[in-house]
DNA sequence: CTTGGAAAGTCAACAAGGCTGACATAAAAT
DNA sequence: ATTTTATGTCAGCCTTGTTGACTTTCCAAG
């Protein structure tokens, strides 16, 4: 995965690192990365009898507890049919639990039970040790460019949205 | 999506880096980033009446001629029936050519044709630009971290097998 | 030379998780 | 009183992953 830059192709100033292999590594280790990243939940997810997406509303309601329905349709991004195939089975299933909202009736109220809040600390876990790792081998100051980099593939409005829905709590 | 350190839990040494905050951060940042990461080409695939299974191939194809199945089996990780269901509609339609191979005439060596180069340029350059706004607006020490820290997240059988089939030819 | 195994391809069936479109109900807002 | 919002649901479709079974071609080792 590492190339030297090309030779030759230097442009006055020191953007070596937007070289077109450059790119091109960053873009397929965002593929190899995240397929990796994903495979721990993955296959904890699988002895359970649910998929990628249960673990992201777990993940999402263990965040926020008390998210509305539509606020979780908003991080996500999905349709709410494809949202309420995965939510429905968690509710039945009783790890999520969800209540009428006080100030809004129309509102459903989303919070993890015990079995729920068990299962996402499973998950999260196994997510959490890959990245401890991986943190951890390359360094405080990498994580930070890490960080940096993601936050600006991020579409500058969702950047927006998700700091509204997951950080800011009126 | 920029939170402080949770006080009080200050290990005695720099590790502020590892706490849960900041791998939840990280783990969030990797859902986001690579949701829109691969906005801009599904759009264009869309159009095309392909998916992201076809980009797949196509950058792989792309990025090393003559590619054999079984080498891009390893490099996407899925099954063979998965692929081939994929490839076999790009070599109908014109944008991977599939010869039988020179030395050994089982294999079959994967190329583009001027078709397939042209999508997979239109592709890349959509990825790129994302990926050069991302790298330009954090600075090359943040790409270096950024690439530091993928790469630990992939599994290290993985970083081997990869390097093999995309680095070094023999 | 024969035979075993590797490379590729294919068929069928299934599952997860996206999507659209159409509706229904309850409650808030106007 | 009416309109809009929040939620839920049915039905059907698509992509892309999976397993399992089987074939053809061809290399390589006995």
């Amino acid at each position: 995965m590492t190339q030297p830059a090309r030779p030759g192709v230097r442009s006055g100033e020191q953007l070596l690192f937007l070289t077109d292999d450059q790119l091109r590594q960053g873009i397929e280790l965002m593929f190899f990365a995240y397929r990796d990243f994903t495979a721990d939940p993955d296959r904890i997810l699988d002895a359970h009898g649910y998929g990628r997406a249960h673990h992201r509303v777990l993940h999402f309601v263990n965040r926020r507890p008390g998210l509305t329905v539509n606020e979780l349709l908003a991080i996500l991004a999905v349709t709410k049919q494809s949202l309420n195939r995965v939510l429905r089975l968690l509710v039945e299933d009783g790890l999520v639990a969800s209540r009428v909202g006080r100030r809004d009736r129309r509102q459903r109220n989303l919070t993890l039970t015990e079995t729920g809040r068990a299962l996402e600390a499973e998950l999260s876990a196994a997510q959490q040790a890959r990245m401890r790792r991986a943190f951890s081998a390359a360094g405080p100051e990498a994580v930070q460019g890490f960080r940096q980099v993601l936050e600006q593939i991020i579409d500058p409005e969702m950047r927006g949205r998700i700091d509204r829905l997951l950080e800011r709590r009126e």
